[in-house]
DNA sequence: GTGTATGCAAAGCTTTTGCATAGGT
DNA sequence: ACCTATGCAAAAGCTTTGCATACAC
């Protein structure tokens, strides 16, 4: 049987407090702040079980990295700005699932990833 | 300045010969028969120098990690079946650039999965 | 009390780097 | 001849795993 430790709680608690996909590094960090010995191997085992558990969602960001996120989160994408770095999080999807595959292809999850400028670099390169 | 060695050419042919994205171990295995003494920190080195001179393009694939393509390839994106394992190439794109951020975000690329059941699985699956 | 989850340390991978030298120009 | 690119080996990540024990139940 599954039992609720307080690191488990805590890795949670970080999910719950963070708006972002986090990497394993911040669930250290930030998991730290909460259960001060918690441990790198109990960080990547548990986030093992929350993805497994359908709790998390891993991604695979082609500049950052793995990084981990809510699963329940409302549907959503990723836009990366390569001038201030920033991940941003995109509501809503625009993507028709069934006119982005050949006829036989049966598309069950997608994900997509953005970059460019975001709101803010862009209005600086004008000025 | 450039220097044109066995092992760069080699690392060219093998992106030549193969249609799909590779994994940095299949170019050196495929490299490999080419110039049998084509180390792993030569490919490594020139996978970057190739993707700075934008002749690769570098993708972070959700499933299969870290791949290698020839960047002058047509616009495509790639779909994974989770029954076969196998990893396809679907021509063409559907989404819209601007449709898919809030005003002010510039958009300069985008990368779609897409993962679920391939033809020969589904077909399988209904038998 | 029983047995799972943790902490710690070691091991496994993947990728990068320092250094001597082979080889392209 | 010069100097870049390579091969080799070591180092530097990142992630997993074995084992003793803490602790949830």
């Amino acid at each position: 049987m599954q039992r609720n430790t307080a690191q488990k709680k805590a890795i949670e608690t970080v999910f719950q407090k963070h708006e972002q996909a986090l990497r394993v590094d911040d669930v250290l960090t930030y998991g730290r702040e909460l259960v001060s010995t918690l441990n790198q191997a109990t960080v990547y085992r548990n986030l093992k079980i929350l993805v497994e558990q359908g709790w998390l969602k891993r991604i695979s960001h082609p500049t950052l990295g793995i990084l981990y996120e809510r699963a329940e989160k409302r549907h959503h994408h990723h836009f990366h700005c390569r001038e201030c770095n920033r991940a941003f999080e995109l509501p809503g999807c625009v993507l028709k699932e069934e006119q982005a595959v050949p006829d036989g292809f049966v598309v069950e999850e997608h994900e997509i990833f953005l970059s460019g400028v975001c709101p803010s670099c862009s209005q600086e390169d004008h000025k």
